[in-house]
DNA sequence: TGTACATCAGTGAACGCGCGTTCACTGATGTAC
DNA sequence: TGTACATCAGTGAACGCGCGTTCACTGATGTAC
């Protein structure tokens, strides 16, 4: 009543925080293309112009929900991993890939924005995007290799050598992230990878479901299918 | 000169065929969002009404994109499957994985349209687009089905038993299909999709190469890997 | 306690753009007689 | 062989729309004196 022209926000400060929510609602109905500044003006009350006081640019809102998205994927693997209490790594590598499914499914649009098609005029800023890519899967990472260094993940015959020319490359990607990774470990968290994405994508885009009903049961059957590949016998 | 109003497609008689070519080169330019009539009509050299001749809607277009899509994606599949030699059914199915990749590498924009996000306004219609959207794995569940039946292919213990959820699925889901598929078979089938998809789309989005440098022996590196699992020791 | 001023989030009009779709039309082509 | 007519691909103007971005502005708030 006293501040006529603030009604909707005069009482939540985080501006930025709710343009960006807008933004997300707006890419749910209309794709991740359909973002727009005057859409996310019109479900915040707000004009368009409005928006420009916290984000100069449209791509920088853009950047901004990706920035967002990959701390939020690795967040959520992260705190799904330390809740687990087994201290042996085969269970926290497939709580691990639950989370990275549960995130993909829960917050879809997110992930499209990460993992999938780009946003027609826009480029990601890659100083900022490529780093962060790989967080989420640091944890990852290092249960591969813990497992193989205690002897709990073996490399299944079916699965060497490594071709040349994919160990070539590993040697000069490698050494900017850690050292002394094998080859073999590497070429598995990949097929790893690979997989779990394929299975979200699968799902994401409705040609899963209609096949194996329970999804979610499809991808656990998978990566424990996996990893009873990968474990010693006497582990 | 004598017929100044059609230059352009005075000799070349498929009009339709013009125009769902522009409209690739638009998406392969814009994504797939960004077909546009009076840009496909800028590209030909003609109006953007005049499209309408032979394209009630724009829908209409991208369906008949689709369906195109669909349809050289199993073509290709079927023409690298057919030119193999051998007897054998691993052989068969490690080139049509590579013809699956292979196409999908070749025609990124148009696997997009397929598997990936699905244009804003856009409803595929279900009568067409269903049945034609299993045509492309139509031989590899021959493959896989044949390959069990002779033996050549054997389901590993890693992958027993069929969680029973899905198998319940399978049961209201397969005899649309065909009869006596096995679960096992079934799943290892949807496994091996998933993975062979999930490595084109890592691919396709630039996040498979940066790591594995040469993409095409990571793929069939993995696919000969999960033959190798599956393939009976005495076949 | 009161006054002058700076700050700054948000407004509303305007710009130029591209879009899908409609409509009456044009003009070349093919056909019937 | 010539004439009248139907066909039909393509035109160009117009419609109403939503968009990103700019700009001068307003008016509430906080601060310095």
């Amino acid at each position: 009543m006293a501040r006529p022209r603030r009604t909707a926000q005069i009482d939540s400060p985080n501006m930025p925080g709710q343009i960006k929510a807008a933004a997300r609602q707006q890419m749910a109905q209309h794709g991740t293309a359909g973002i727009s500044l005057r859409g996310i003006g019109r479900e915040l009350g707000i004009t368009a112009p409005a928006i420009y006081n916290y984000f100069p640019r449209l791509d920088d809102l853009i950047t901004a929900l990706i920035v967002d998205a990959f701390n939020a994927l690795a967040d959520a693997i992260e705190a799904t991993e330390a809740a687990v209490t087994s201290e042996m790594c085969g269970p926290k590598i497939l709580a691990s890939c639950l989370a990275y499914r549960a995130w993909a499914v829960a917050h879809p649009v997110d992930f499209q924005l990460i993992y999938g098609n780009p946003i027609p005029g826009y480029v990601a800023p890659a100083e900022v995007t490529v780093p962060l890519a790989r967080r989420p899967f640091d944890g990852l990472f290092r249960l591969f290799l813990e497992a193989y260094q205690s002897g709990e993940l073996v490399v299944p015959a079916e699965y060497t050598p490594v071709p040349a020319s994919i160990a070539a490359h590993f040697a000069t990607w490698l050494p900017t992230a850690s050292n002394n990774f094998p080859d073999a470990l590497l070429c598995l968290l990949m097929s790893g990878w690979a997989r779990i994405h394929g299975m979200v994508m699968l799902e994401l885009f409705e040609h899963l479901g209609p096949v194996v009903g329970d999804t979610e049961a499809f991808f656990r059957h998978e990566i424990e299918s996996f990893w009873r590949q990968l474990s010693s016998p006497d582990a």
